[in-house]
DNA sequence: GAAAGTACGTACCGTTGGTATGTCACCCAA
DNA sequence: TTGGGTGACATACCAACGGTACGTACTTTC
């Protein structure tokens, strides 16, 4: 049971949660001042800096539910398949959709790094929309006859994860994004068949050796 | 012939940049102050604002400078193949040493998108390491038995380039470089391998409708 | 119901990007 | 040679911003 303190305090928060938010998105990051917040909030810097340590705080919290409704976005639209490649290509589709959120565009991918450094960004990275993406290249790659070790399916999740993510950034800043979205959906699909064939074709040679 | 004043004159702007580029590579776009650089290349910021209109554009003066040396860098590694894919290869590798400066990543990726906006970040890049990735890639899929049309080119070099700018980018940070880069030599030229293995096998088949 | 603590509000500070204005050396024409 | 004009800065200053110190009212707890 919360008590009543907790429950305006909480709302308080999300408040300036939902602010920050909303102008982190129109303005970026450097262009958002406190004050801005504070003011769209009905509150006091005092109140900011009560449930937030500072900018960057409050801009990390912005960026988690950002990134969260991203992931569960994600997340929705792989849980029905059971084939991987299957799974594999909805996870790609749901994924171009979500990037072109205003709010992924600029929060996550544009701010993100820059303001909560390489370090912090890739730790957050990894538990959402990472995370399903490795899942997923782990799923298609990872057969019995396959012979890739860890760091190998590591790197394999970053080269599709920026591969979708600059893919995601074509798309988002085209004239028509959903013909740009059928593009690479159609180039991916066809890296991922020339993998499937590989995959067939020479099944057991691994590729962890070669040069 | 140059005046002695514009000798001079060349000379504090060099220095500026000089400066700027080792301040905003060590500490970062936001952490790097006017006073800084201006004490750093020993003037004031009257200097600075004759030379450049704020702080953004002596950023970009850096921007520019760092990215030239990149896309200088890999051009010279390029140059010399007269296979395709020998070519790609070798820029792919030259690639992943240039994403590696400490320069390039803070500059270049971490600040450059948020600092420049999504719009002249765009920009710079096509006439520098895009430019490149892009030349390599048409020369690679523009085969005659291949009806790609300009946009689906478009659409696969965005997607290599930034599947090699995310490898490079899991390069940078890795306690191994060098076996993280050979890792992703391995990975992306399976990729390729797969892709050529399509071009073969189905070729005229056509990709841009496929869905 | 008093003590303690939470959830703010208020007032203020140092730093920073940017500007307005002054100044002096240098170039060029007469 | 010289003197007006201009380019290349230096100096002084400002407004905005992130952050801090401290005060206060309302709640919960005992």
């Amino acid at each position: 049971m919360k008590t009543r303190r907790q429950r305006y305090s909480d709302s308080t928060k999300r408040a300036l949660v939902d602010v920050a938010e909303r102008l982190f998105t129109e303005h970026g990051y450097s262009a958002t001042s406190l004050d801005a917040i504070v003011a769209g909030a009905d509150v006091t810097k005092g109140a900011l800096y009560h449930h937030f340590s500072g900018k960057q705080a409050i801009f990390e919290a912005a960026f988690e539910r950002i990134e969260s409704r991203a992931t569960a976005s994600i997340g929705r639209a792989t849980e029905g398949h059971r084939d991987p490649w299957e799974k594999a290509r909805a996870g790609l589709r749901a994924f171009l959709e979500a990037v072109q959120e205003p709010g992924y565009r600029q929060v996550v991918i544009s701010d993100g790094p820059s303001v909560l450094g390489h370090e912090r960004f890739r730790e957050q990275e990894e538990r959402s929309t990472y995370a399903i993406v490795d899942e997923i290249v782990r799923s298609v790659l990872a057969g019995d006859e396959w012979a890739l070790d860890d760091q190998m399916l590591d790197t394999f999740t970053r080269i599709f994860f920026g591969a979708m993510s600059a893919a995601g950034g074509s798309v988002a800043v085209s004239d028509d994004p959903a013909a740009a979205a059928a593009r690479v959906d159609a180039a991916i699909g066809f890296i991922m068949d020339g993998l499937r064939q590989l995959l067939h074709a020479e099944a057991g040679s691994g590729v962890t050796s070669r040069t």
